[in-house]
DNA sequence: CCCCGGACCTGACACAGCATCAGATACTGG
DNA sequence: CCAGTATCTGATGCTGTGTCAGGTCCGGGG
């Protein structure tokens, strides 16, 4: 679980969990949660957040409603463990994605490799990086901290870049805007698709708007 | 209704309307199918769309949720409908915003008016967009289908454009993204003011990316 | 080895929302 | 004003939610 303490701007990784009655869980009550919540991943893949029901998820996992209500207050709460398990697990190497790369030698390149490498994490972790999404947008702030937290490596590295190379225009803006495109088409890839565009020129198109936007080349 | 026919391609727009049974509404039963829409466009201001339930609808708009099943079969017709209507009113001005412009003669206003238009168009009718774009992530055909005729309008004028200019990379391809990205920024829009970024900053950050990726100008 | 206490699980239940239908009510044209 | 049709809704069975009390499992001390 990610907190984000408001006026340190800290942010806390309570990892403190407890079960429904106050319980510390041990071996056995970990392995169970952990099959509810892949559970949930798993179903996610097939069937729309709106309809995941409790019901099915405790059938997935191999236990009863009941069992459910033991670790998770409701269906919300399973994917904001996912997507924070996600955030926690990500945050870093999304920043590596973009600070690990020699911008001066092969800017063409390494705006490849960091278009490439987004799509790729947003296409592997879709259902529950859309669901991050729609209750960012919905205005949850629990999501969106998460949502920040997930992304704020990748942009504040592109931030820094965009301000090193003494970009025209607001860094943060241009590598907040950068960072929501990549997310964006990775989530509508399949139907960009459908408009007869391949994943390969899908990717030198991203790139393309990277090295402009934010390295500054024509 | 906006139905696409596979094998021409031809876009339909059924209007002809029937009640559960299979009567034509009169007045008075269009009157309370639109109430129904209003309320359900209401309540998700408020509410999130996964906690939209018949019930309520039917509360907000003052009937009964057996009337409720006259005209719609459940929720998600309801935002069908809705987003087919707006699909249908937005659809031409959407293309206009980008066509309708002097490209040569004051390429950086326009790409402002663009960046602009779309931002408050996505901003105004934010619920039922998002909405859509989250059943569209999912992959429901009659969501994307009716995505990609809203956005064809100005997809495709993007794409003239760009390759009018001769842009290098493909024009589809930085078309659909910049639509896309358009959308996206519109609906993270909070998240990104959070972050320090105003809504002027923003307007000037994407009119920047569209005059670079589909004008070519530095 | 057995058995005990805590950790874990679940059947049973009360209640909310879904979906349907038959019958009541409200309009409208004649 | 009345007949006939359009419209609405109370009653109902069913699915999923959320909460217990009580049952099962398991590891460590006797």
């Amino acid at each position: 679980m990610i907190s984000v303490d408001e006026q340190t701007g800290t942010v806390e990784i309570d990892s403190d969990l407890r079960a429904a009655d106050g319980r510390v869980p041990g071996r056995r009550g970990l392995a169970t949660r952990q099959k509810l919540l892949s559970a949930t991943r798993e179903l996610l893949d097939s069937v729309a957040y709106r309809d995941l029901k409790v019901v099915d998820i405790a059938r997935e996992a191999g236990t009863s409603p009941a069992t459910f209500y033991q670790y998770f207050p409701d269906v919300e709460s399973v994917m904001l463990a996912l997507a924070s398990d996600l955030s926690e697990a990500w945050h870093g190497d999304l920043r590596k994605l973009v600070s690990n790369r020699d911008w001066d030698g092969a800017p063409d390149g390494s705006a490849k490799v960091v278009a490439d490498g987004m799509l790729e994490f947003w296409t592997r972790h879709k259902p529950v990086l859309r669901v991050l999404d729609l209750a960012s947008m919905e205005g949850d702030l629990r999501f969106r901290d998460i949502r920040t937290f997930l992304l704020a490596g990748a942009t504040s590295a592109l931030m820094d870049l965009a301000a090193e190379r003494r970009i025209p225009g607001d860094p943060m803006a241009s590598a907040g805007v950068v960072v929501g495109m990549l997310a964006h088409v990775a989530n509508h890839q399949h139907g960009l698709e459908r408009w007869g565009v391949s994943h390969d020129v899908l990717v030198d198109t991203v790139a393309g708007i990277i090295r402009r936007t934010i390295v500054g080349l024509p």
